[in-house]
DNA sequence: GGGAATATTCCC
DNA sequence: GGGAATATTCCC
């Protein structure tokens, strides 16, 4: 007899009952809870959207403070002195508006309107906290080179184009290295998503099995 | 499923109001002071070091919890409980000790003792406040090679060190660049088999169907 | 609005 | 200890 414990333990992401259930349903499908495809990559959102979206959630007397516009689609920092001094600190590190501003840039918000504070991101509306994780920082891509390798001009006429090609293949190796590791990390997933799949078939196997033996 | 830390800015630091004001205020002080001129690289120190030099400065009861030590050549923390909980979010915007230490050692602080928290660093020492400038963090500049590609030996590198380094650089970019096929390929295999194991699970399934089918 | 330095966290 | 991601500050 096979080994129903795997599945039907509770230590794994909630729902691997749905999953079997959807497996009968659309064959098709990758629905295990973990997506096989390339649906846009959920990560774990950064601890700033997080705070941030927390923040608007509070449905305390804070929404004079700050909220979320009447579609939901951007919030409002309706009263910025407030937000510093009150909101911020509960959340961050700091009490300074321009460094919250900073991070909304640096997560690609944009500031929508002239005569209020209001800020809006595609995936950052109400209601929709589990698309923070398709939010991502603005930096330069791995493929970029830094600014100080772009235009280098007059100033490092003293550094050789020896050196130069030195820093280039310094950054490309830092590059590869970041790559490496993501690699590998999608490599672990989908190794977890099989041993899953397995566990899967295997109790699904087991549930026809008996199904056939009670109809026999 | 994955853990955010949300953990300690959501739980407010009591009473960090004041410090976290004085934090704001104290730092503008960086802009201003700077030695200019000096044989000695003399630049505004680090609010990290102008900090912890303070920190030690105090003369009141917080001797017990982190001083000098008897010379003046470097400091101990005594207690690192009462250390981390009083006395670092007087200074820092946190309360961790090990993240002290991570800025201890990006400054080139060291360890010296095995059985007292005791760190030494040749331009920080009691009555030295003035050679705090010459303390830079050991962060890889945009000029400098990585440490694992100096040569230790001489600053001015010679055409063939540089030779060397490129070539070594060389050497593990293309090695980086082979595993990072290597890696792809696995990916590319590892989704085959999803696909194959999917496709087997469905058919699996029809066949069990009809077989349930026929014996109703 | 964003580049870059420093600080804090997380992880090996 | 230190690399690297994220946060905060400073500055243009």
């Amino acid at each position: 007899m096979k080994q129903f414990s795997l599945s039907s333990s509770s230590t794994t992401s909630k729902g691997d009952d749905d999953s079997v259930l959807k497996l009968n349903l659309g064959l098709g499908n990758n629905s295990f809870g973990c997506h096989v495809g390339q649906s846009p990559r959920q990560r774990c959102p950064a601890p700033f959207l997080l705070k941030t979206y927390d923040l608007l959630e509070q449905g305390d007397d804070s929404t004079k403070i700050v909220s979320w516009n009447a579609e939901g689609t951007a919030f409002v920092v309706w009263s910025p002195a407030e937000f510093s001094e009150l909101t911020l600190p509960k959340y961050f590190k700091h009490n300074n508006f321009s460094s919250f501003i900073r991070q909304l840039n640096t997560y690609g918000f944009k500031k929508i309107s002239s005569k209020r504070w209001e800020f809006k991101h595609e995936k950052f509306q109400r209601g929709c906290r589990h698309k923070l994780g398709e939010i991502t920082r603005k930096k330069c891509e791995p493929s970029v080179f830094p600014s100080y390798l772009k235009s280098s001009s007059e100033e490092n006429a003293t550094s050789s184009t020896e050196e130069n090609n030195q820093q280039l293949l310094m950054e490309e190796n830092k590059n590869l290295k970041k790559e490496r590791l993501e690699l590998q990390m999608q490599i672990d997933e989908c190794k977890a998503l099989e041993i899953k799949l397995l566990a899967c078939l295997s109790q699904y196997m087991d549930t026809q099995q008996n199904k056939l033996r009670r109809l026999c």
